[in-house]
DNA sequence: CTAACGTTTGTCCATCCGGTCAAAAATTTG
DNA sequence: CAAATTTTTGACCGGATGGACAAACGTTAG
């Protein structure tokens, strides 16, 4: 087992200032970048000056992996939820619901990841390869369980689970597109709950019609 | 009509080098993004030197506004050919079809695009407005009039072409990922029929079993 | 109050990077 | 062949960028 590095004592204002910075760079990286970001730009974002904010974070790369392992935490949370107990289309449902909720109310935190992952994954590859393909690879038993059940239609769980994915994500990631081809916004969040019904149906029923 | 510039003429050497600058390019910024690309990085993958280079694009941004300018017309190639006059089963099962070989057979592109959406598309918008919007509107038209046939199930057509983009696409733009959690690759291109396979079921049953 | 410690800032540096330029080398044309 | 034209290169420039540092300023505990 890797040893985590001891918890450092941090001060009232390091906490304060750093969760500042953090949230700064969220909104820079995830919309430019790493290379496309600088620091003084998240500096100025998080209304400081860069030696400052160098301070906090002794490199740029630093607050990246920061922000990544805090990502990964809450980005794998709703597929830990996927149970064994209850009823497999229920299941399936919710999940796609709890990752469409959060495309839309963390696009940056999908933006972050997604840019991470386009480039190679330079970063995390070794958090995709442990904690992600084991947190799969659980689940996808679980999902092969209701299929040999007969509980839902038999295909590959893996790839189930990239389709709901690439779904969800779709509305976080390539967000100005989906504008882009849906017009001007009727107000609230009419795209995401058009979304939702939408890949509701596609999941349970797909589009050819029972006859 | 805004009027396209005059075609300039060129040499062979410069059609044969501005090829292997865009190749190069195409490379590089598909990997990197734009801003985390140099012209130093591409003229190396070209074979040249800089200024060589800087002699057949005059500005970084020429090399990636002339990549996305052709990019968009081959990406676009598949929706094109969605047509009204065949079964529309068969029409949206060939178009997942096509699209799945395209991010098998051009991940680049499908990265390159990708990562300019990701950072909020800022040198594309006019196109996505544009020709995009206007060819998503005819096809969703298309589509609506089997709906209303009763030839498919009644849903959003434009979520629908959404839904298609996204999981295709995701085999090339998050691929690392994919195979990360696939584990070791089995030869050839097992993964590819996979998704097809998966694809193909998700989209026209779901995973609901008609009982 | 004051010493110790934590925070902030201005200044500075080395490197990288996009791009220029003039001159050399290669190629094409007459 | 030689002149004209195109291609290639080395050297250079200015600005951006990641980061170092010491000095100044604040805060807190004794």
């Amino acid at each position: 087992m890797t040893m985590d590095a001891p918890a450092p004592r941090r001060t009232r204002i390091q906490r304060e200032k750093r969760d500042l910075i953090l949230e700064a760079a969220l909104d820079v990286f995830s919309t430019h970048g790493f290379r496309g970001s600088t620091i003084d730009q998240i500096a100025e974002a998080a209304g400081m000056s860069k030696p400052n904010l160098l301070y906090y974070f002794r490199r740029k790369e630093d607050i990246h992996e920061t922000l990544m392992r805090r990502l990964l935490d809450t980005w794998l949370a709703p597929l830990r939820e996927i149970d064994d107990v209850g009823d497999p289309v229920t299941e399936i449902r919710s999940y796609i619901r709890r990752k469409l909720e959060m495309a839309r109310d963390y696009p940056r935190e999908s933006r972050l990841f997604a840019n991470e992952i386009l480039q190679g994954a330079p970063r995390i590859m070794p958090m995709l390869e442990g904690e992600l393909k084991s947190l799969v690879d659980e689940k996808a038993e679980i999902i092969k369980g209701w299929m040999r059940a007969g509980r839902i239609t038999a295909t590959d769980p893996r790839h189930l689970l990239f389709s709901i994915w690439a779904t969800t994500q779709h509305y976080a990631d390539f967000d100005v597109q989906v504008r882009a081809v849906l017009g001007p916004d009727r107000g609230g969040d009419g795209r995401f709950e058009d979304a939702a019904r939408y890949l509701e149906q596609l999941f349970l029923t797909g589009l050819v019609p029972p006859r």
